[in-house]
DNA sequence: AACTTTGTTCAAATAAACTTGAACAAAATG
DNA sequence: CATTTTGTTCAAGTTTATTTGAACAAAGTT
């Protein structure tokens, strides 16, 4: 009995539960499902896909992929990848845990810091009005604590990406140190 | 002409502006605005707030408080607060940024890492029965990618708490230097 | 013990997020 | 230039998450 050919090339066993893995850690992070179903066939995937076989394979919309794949090429989460003697776009994942870390803070996490600023600058000027003195005193001070997490924030960001980048901390035992600068 | 005395105790500018700052925070890491209006209107005060309070004052339902402030014991995000002479349970923020953050990592991240590490060794099985020599390769090469990811999402755990707690790092200019272990 | 206070639970209602697919645009091909 | 290929957009449908409020439990009061 002869397969008919051209039906869905269905996902492996390996291959649906390491996507299963990347859709649960795009949820963990505020992602849909389809971006984490993309990015995954795409990681499990030795060759870059294209469009189409990201819609096949995965059988989701050809919007849910187009969107998908709008938001991992801001994230810098996958690359264009030419294929010569095909007019389709083709995808391969960004494999390097660093870039991948660094795109997401810079496009989910910097704009909230920044606009947090701006913020608490407001806030700041709204507790002029407060008349009673002891509740401005604490008001200010909460707003003062505000502003030293952010700040912490902030500085935890660089050494974020130097860690995920391969560096290594100061530590007791180890010899072969590493200076984070 | 008298004001009605038991009405709405409305929220002040910079009260309802500071708050929306916590909602804010609370989407960016997944969690419900109602958490965000209990912990941020607990921030801004002076004085610990019995759960009525917080009901009357947010104008959002038992439900939402009792839901919210459990997730919140949870987090270590709320402490309880003994009131001489009430019954009612009053709660006060937790104010130490390294806890909050750490109580956020225990609570929502590592059961996340822990179920991975299992659902990895899973796939390894899974990878055995490829039965093409160089799929089988690439599939291992890329879960050991996934294993090395993992590993350093644990090493960075501890880091970050640690520079939240107000850990220095090594710094080339810096001389008063601080060791992470 | 009956009643009040305090807070929790959970099913239903509401709201928010995601996905779909058909219509559309852009560019290559014949 | 008509046609096909390739991919995007967006309104409508679907799913998932959150909120509500009424019923309930637990404990304190009288």
């Amino acid at each position: 009995m002869p397969a008919t050919q051209s039906d869905t090339p269905t996902l492996s066993a390996w291959e649906t539960s390491m996507i299963d893995v990347f859709v649960r850690a795009a949820s963990l992070i505020g992602l849909p499902r389809s971006i984490g179903e993309i990015y995954g066939l795409l990681f499990c995937t030795p060759q870059a896909l294209s469009f189409d076989e990201l819609v096949e394979r995965l059988q989701i919309s050809k919007g849910s992929v187009s969107q998908g794949l709008k938001v991992l090429r801001q994230l810098g989460a996958v690359k264009l990848h030419y294929v010569p003697g095909s007019r389709r776009d083709h995808y391969q994942p960004e494999l390097s845990m660093k870039r991948l870390v660094r795109g997401f803070i810079k496009d989910q996490f910097e704009p909230h810091l920044l606009s947090g600023s701006q913020r608490l600058d407001n806030i700041e000027a709204l507790i002029q009005e407060v008349g009673d003195e002891a509740s401005h005193a604490h008001a200010l001070s909460r707003l003062g604590t505000l502003r030293s997490w952010q700040q912490r924030t902030r500085k935890l960001m660089p050494i974020v990406t130097a860690v995920l980048g391969g560096a290594k901390f100061f530590d007791k035992e180890s010899t072969d140190q590493e200076t984070i600068v």
